[in-house]
Order: C-alpha cells, then structure tokens, then sequence
DNA sequence: CTCCAGGGATGAT
DNA sequence: ATCATCCATGGA
C-alpha cells in the first residue's frame, strides 16, 4: 500500500541491455545502507548496484543520487510491468515511510543521535512474511555473513532460478518447497541444530495451522504470541519478524549487539540489569518508531565494533554513560 | 588454537 | 522470573 513517488520515469537502458528500466525518486533513502543493514539477507552487490529478489521476481536495483533506477527480469508485457515493478519496489523499500518524521521521534541523547546521523537514509522495508520468517529461524548465534550464506544456499537448492542480466538469482523456497525437504537436506545448507526448527515451521505454514497473512490482522501483543508458538521462534525472532515483515516499528528485537548498546550507553552505572529492565526500558524510552531506533542502534554498533564496542577488552573508551536516559528506579 | 555470533528450548534454582 | 546449559557451524 505504498504511497507512490510521483514523477517516476521509464527510460532506455544504455550500457549493459536494451531492457527498460524505471527511475523512481528516492529521497531520504541509502540504498546500500539499507540493504547492509543486517534486516535483509539475500541482495548482492553487482556492478553498482544489487541484485536480488522480491517474492518471485528477480530484479536489480541501483541507486544515483536521489534516484533509484531499476530492471526487471524477463518482461512478457513491457507497459504492464513496468507499472507493477515500480509499485513493487516502491512498497519494499518503504519510500512512503515518512523517514524524517520516525527520525525526529527518536530520543535525543548522544547515543541516538550518533547513531541517527550515521545512519541517514536506512529504512525499515517490507520483507515478505514467510522469507523474513524462515530466514531469521536460522539466524539464532549466527553472524550476519553466515546468515547470508544459509539464506543463499536454501534458494539455491529449494528456490527457484531467475535470470537477470545473464546473472542467476533464486526465489526463497516456499514453505510448500521447504516442507517437502527433509532435516538432512536442510543440514546440508549448514543449519545446524536450526534445521528441524525451520522444517517443522515451514510444514505449521503450509498446512495452514499457521497463517501468516491472517496474523497481520492482530495487534502486537497477540501477534508475538502466536509467532513464539511457532518451532525455533522466539521473542527475538518474533520481534524480527515483526519489524521487518509486519511493519510493527515498535517491535524491539534485543540481540547481543542491542543488549550491549543499551547496558554500555543506557545502564552503565548499574551492576546487574535484568531482561526485563532491558526491555521495559526500551519498549518506552526508544518511542513509537522504537523498531527503526533500534535498527540504527544495532547497525552503528555494528560497524564501529572493535572502537566503542568489544566486551571487556574495549579499552580506551571511557566515555560516560549517560544516565539522564536511565530510569531512576 | 580460542572466542563469538541478530537465540531457543529445557530444566533447576 | 532468572540462570545454566546445550544445541551446530564457521568467521575472525
């Protein structure tokens, strides 16, 4: 249902193909940014662009200035298409998202901020349920590039082939694809202990015992609970998938990387803080867009590890938690 | 080699 | 409720 850009534009690709592409206005949005961010894990960086998929359709995306220019795979019906790829890319990267609005309600503390200014256009997209579902149900104690490699080993052995630019990408298997596989064929994609979990998953969906779409209509709370009934789903997967599936921008995932962010900046004189001191604080302090909050947290976090992060043998950052953001109680 | 990674399920305090 | 432990794998 995104609200589309207005002045969007077909032109004539030059360099690589006579293949059409479409320019859509794309302010306030970093394009890598967004795609690095470690919410996603399947796009590719190709020439100077990405390529990937969106449900079942191959495409590569590439951002020049405040534009986004993108080419469809094979295209039966040139006018109709290129109507559709630009709905379709303009709803999963949430342009319609009022980015500097969610931005504003942020806190203002210098954490925030830091993190807020370092992650300037990255926005929170619409990933399809039951990918986003099924890929963070293996994402439990793996880093992100090993999350990429899963990712793209079970499209490769489950999903299906699209061609884009002579370039090969894969649909994520349906859960019809994946519940028809067997644990040691998912183990072989190097899921691990995670393999049942995401069979027995993947078998609850495509029976139907568990709908995905018909979940969305549930507020937060019920949402969550029906999606940690599933197999190898917990608060955090949940919260995951929320986020980044059901458009929930409150949804707070608490991984190591946000459990440290908010016990080095926001509880730093405290000795012990329990989970729930971690999570009542961040499902009030952070605002309504708590979701976006945290995804800025975690991926400047991320990328400035080994400086203001590390555990205990971080040694030359003594800087002072500010403890105004701390609940006094 | 060791340490750690966008955790979850289970069982004992 | 909180904590301890195990789960499987690979990157740093």
């Amino acid at each position: 249902m995104a609200a589309l850009p207005l002045n969007f534009s077909i032109e004539q690709g030059t360099a690589r193909s006579t293949m059409k592409f479409v320019q859509i206005p794309a302010p306030d949005f970093d394009l890598a940014m967004t795609l690095k961010s470690g919410q996603v894990f399947h796009w590719e960086k190709i020439d100077n662009g990405f390529c990937g998929t969106i449900g079942d359709r191959a495409v590569h995306v590439e951002q020049v200035g405040k534009v986004i220019k993108v080419r469809g795979g094979e295209t039966p019906q040139p006018a109709r298409e290129t109507r559709a790829l630009r709905n379709i890319i303009a709803d999963y990267f949430a342009l319609d998202h009022p980015l500097s609005e969610i931005c504003a309600s942020f806190p203002n503390d210098p954490t925030m901020n830091a993190a807020r200014d370092f992650c300037r256009g990255l926005r929170i997209i619409r990933q399809p349920k039951w990918e986003c579902l099924a890929t963070f149900i293996c994402s439990s104690v793996k880093q992100v590039a090993h999350i990429r490699q899963i990712s793209r080993a079970l499209r490769k052995r489950f999903g299906d082939a699209r061609k884009i630019d002579h370039y090969t990408v894969y649909t994520f298997p349906s859960p019809a694809q994946l519940a028809k596989s067997s644990e040691k064929e998912l183990r072989e994609c190097a899921l691990g202990y995670r393999a049942p979990n995401l069979l027995a998953t993947a078998r609850l969906v495509h029976s139907r015992a568990a709908d995905l779409d018909a979940l969305a209509a549930l507020p937060d709370v019920d949402l969550r609970e029906k999606l940690c009934e599933l197999p190898g789903v917990g608060a955090k997967v949940a919260n995951c998938v929320m986020l980044f599936a059901y458009e929930r921008l409150r949804a707070f995932p608490i991984d190591v990387w946000i459990e440290r962010v908010l016990k080095e900046k926001y509880f730093r004189r405290r000795r012990k803080v329990t989970g729930q001191r971690l999570r009542a604080f961040s499902e009030t302090y952070f605002g309504k867009h708590g979701g976006y909050a945290q995804q800025y947290l975690f991926h400047h976090a991320r990328m400035n590890k080994t400086h203001a992060y590390g555990g205990r043998r971080a040694v030359g950052r003594q800087q002072e938690g500010h403890e105004s953001a701390c609940p006094s109680r």
